[in-house]
DNA sequence: CGACACGTTGAGATATATCAAACGTGGTGG
DNA sequence: CCACCACGTTTGATATATCTCAACGTGTCG
C-alpha cells in the first residue's frame, strides 16, 4: 500500500541538505540505500546529530503532521529515496486507520531512538558514547539485514561520529584508538568490526529493547 | 471528547514511580497539575531525565501504540493525573481520525524536545545547558498560562536539573551561581526569575521554534 | 532539639577540548 | 604513470571544563 504511494524515486549526492528546518513540506521520504542524517547546527555552526537513518527507514515522516521540521536532514552518503506526498498519506490515512496507526507507531520508534541518545549523551563518557552508537546501529542494521552482527558497513568519517557522540573529531580518534586496543571493536574505512558484542554492549550499557524490533534473539 | 474517555483522576504523591519500562500498558495519563518526568536509570542508578511534563501535558501517550515504555515516568512534585485507557482512545481514534491525527501531533511535539534536549546535552557547556533548560521551561509554562515570561514557580532540586543537564549537582550549583552573578536568571527556593529573557535565550542558543506553539509573540 | 534533605564551598583529579602539525591515501589532471 | 591536492586520520602539547570527594551550612519537620 505505501508503495502504490511512491511518487518517484530519486538519487541523491552524498553530503547534500534535503530539507532544511522551517520549510514548508508536502512530502516524506522513504529511504532504500545509503545514510541520512538530521541534525541541528548552533550558532557557530558546529553540528548535533539527532537521528541517523539507514535503508528501510521512513526518513522525516514526523514533517507530516508537523507540516515543518524543526530540524535540517541531509545525505552522509549517496542515497536512494522513495518520494511520498503528503496528499498520497492523507488517501492511506483516511482508508488504513491500521496503517496509519503504523505510520505513528513508526515515528514513535524515532522518539524512543532520541531518548537513547539522550542517555548517551548526558550519562556515557567519551567511550560508552561511541560504543553505543555502534551498538545501536549494528542493531539496526541487523534487523534492516544490513549487519551480520559482527561486521557491517558503515560509511562515516571520524568527524560524523564527533557530531553524532557531542564529542571533537580529535577525541574520537582517541576513543576509536582505545577501541580497537581493548579488542571491543575496529572503526576502519568504513568498516566496522565487533570481535565481542557482548563485552562492547556491556562497556556502553546498551540493552536493545528501546528499538523494538522483533525477533530479539537477532540483536544479542 | 478527550474530556469523555477520562476514567478517572488520581492525585499522585512527589517522587513516586508511575510507569515502569517494560511495563504492559493499558491507560496513559494526561496530567492537570505538579510535575512529572521521564528517565532512564544507568546501571549506577545515575539518571538521565529524557522529559519533563506540565500541566495540560498529555505524559505517556507514547504508550499507547509502543504498548510498553522503554523508560520510566515518575512524580517530581504532587501531582493530579486523569487516567486514559487505552481502550477509549481506540475508541477515539476510530470515531474521529481528526483527534486521532491530533493525538499523534502530540507525541511529535515530544519528539521535537527530545531533540532539542539533544543538542542541549551534545553542543551546550553547563550554563548554556541550564539556560537552555529553563528557557524552554518558561515558554512552555508561558503557553500553559503559567508563567508570565519573566518569574514562575519551578519546584524542582538542584540535583533534578543536574539529571536534566547531564551534569553533577555541584557543577549545577556553580552554574545557578554564576547565572545569578550574571543576572541572567534566578533560581531559588522553587522559584524562576529571568530579569533579562532575551539575554538568558543567547546564551542558551534558545530558539523557541521547536515548540510548535502558536502566538509565539508569547514566547519572545 | 535532632534528623534529614538540600544547598554551598574548596581543593584536587580527570576527561575532554583546543591548537597545531604531520601523515596517509584515493582521486584527478597533466 | 606520476605529481599533486583534498580530505580524513593520527599524534603531541597544553588548556580548561567538569567531576569527585569531603566538609560545612541552612532550613524544615517531627
Amino acid at each position: 500500500m505505501l508503495e502504490s504511494a511512491v511518487a518517484e524515486e530519486r538519487a541523491l549526492e552524498p553530503r547534500k541538505i534535503i530539507v532544511r528546518a522551517g520549510d514548508p513540506l508536502s512530502q516524506s521520504l522513504l529511504l532504500t540505500e545509503g545514510i541520512l542524517s538530521r541534525y541541528i547546527d548552533d550558532r557557530h555552526g558546529h553540528r548535533q546529530l539527532v537521528a541517523i537513518h539507514v535503508a528501510g527507514d521512513f526518513v522525516d515522516l514526523h514533517g507530516y503532521p508537523l507540516k515543518v521540521l524543526d530540524h535540517d536532514v541531509g545525505t552522509m552518503t549517496a542515497a536512494k529515496v522513495a518520494i511520498v506526498p503528503h496528499a498520497e498519506l492523507d488517501r492511506i490515512t483516511a482508508q488504513s486507520p491500521e496503517l496509519a496507526r503504523k505510520l505513528w507507531y513508526a515515528t514513535l520508534i524515532d522518539a524512543a531512538i532520541h531518548r537513547a541518545w539522550l542517555f548517551r549523551l548526558g550519562r556515557l563518557d567519551a567511550v560508552g558514547r561511541v560504543a553505543h552508537f555502534l551498538c545501536e546501529t549494528n542493531a539496526r542494521l541487523m534487523a534492516a539485514g544490513l549487519s551480520d552482527g559482527h561486521s557491517f558497513s558503515l560509511p562515516l568519517t571520524q568527524t560524523d561520529l564527533s557530531e553524532i557522540c557531542g564529542l571533537t573529531n580529535v577525541h574520537v580518534n582517541r576513543v576509536l584508538r582505545q577501541l580497537r586496543e581493548e579488542r571491543l571493536c575496529v572503526f576502519r574505512s568504513s568498516l566496522v568490526e565487533i570481535p565481542d558484542l557482548e563485552k562492547l554492549a556491556a562497556r556502553a550499557q546498551f540493552d536493545p529493547d528501546y528499538l523494538y524490533i522483533e525477533a530479539p534473539e537477532l540483536v544479542s
